[in-house]
DNA sequence: GTCTAGTAGTTGTATAATGCAATTAGATAC
DNA sequence: GTATCTAATTGCATTATACAACTACTAGAC
């Protein structure tokens, strides 16, 4: 095991990506993991491009634009054209995407609940700042 | 943003993910994620088979045992027969393993300290320790 | 205004990690 | 000893992804 505090924050990384990978993977309700990060950005912070949110997630542009076109197919967004950019357009998330994806939070929610029963209220607040605060850490390296 | 600890630890955790799976997919070193887990687990927990490995992982025997002998190939790993049981055997690291696991394992520490340089001593700690509990706790689902 | 360079998005293709199914060979139970 | 169970391998299909080529549009230089 790791003594100091970096080399088990490393170690820690690695097991943790590879269990919720496992768990996400076959996917929680009817949402797979990229459809649900998606529509929830969209949802949570406006209607945005194909591009913004490839930067956003750090994916190519191809792969959210797949990921789009589906989500589009299922209904859950729909595409507005950009009045200013005749190649660009923004998608918006749908009644029904609202739907589908409260129920899938609440569906994730649910596990999390499960899961951290036994977890003090300082805890859980502790451990959702800090992932919050790696999570900005990470997005501007 | 959320504002309850369960809501934020849903959301932050499904980031964390998407931005983890990103930088490690295009490999640290020369050890991709699964060899680096693999190689990590047989040296810190002793040598282990292939369906003790695919437990701990939560991954198809069939996956476990290709990864096991591509590292085997590099000559990373060696193989020795179980003595009880004809059909099973252990992975052992080998010493080029050893040096390989250590070089890969300074080269994401040196990315974490990066990342969290700004951090203080407690919330790193707090942050490591968080992550073990909640490994754990997903280990037992 | 027109030409050139740059950009948003799509689609084709390749790759890598994975799971499932079938198979082999050895173990265990009765 | 026969039937069942299990560790590991291998073949096959799927999925998420990146990269490259392409289209259609924009913006800047002149």
């Amino acid at each position: 095991m790791e003594e100091n505090s970096l080399g088990m924050i490393e170690s820690e990384l690695a097991i943790l990506l590879r269990r919720l990978t496992s768990i996400s993977t076959y996917k929680i309700g009817s949402l797979d993991r990229s459809a649900y990060l998606l529509l929830q950005q969209i949802a949570y912070h406006g209607s945005s491009g194909v591009k913004a949110l490839s930067d956003e997630f750090r994916l190519d542009i191809s792969t959210v634009s797949r990921q789009a076109a589906a989500l589009e197919q299922k209904g859950y967004v729909s595409r507005i054209p950009d009045p200013l950019d005749g190649r660009a357009y923004f998608l918006q998330i749908t009644d029904q995407g609202k739907t589908e994806l409260n129920d899938n939070k609440n569906a994730r929610l649910a596990i999390i609940e499960e899961l951290l029963q036994s977890w003090s209220d300082e805890e859980r607040m502790m451990f959702g700042q800090l992932m919050r605060k790696f999570n900005r850490t990470l997005i501007e390296s």
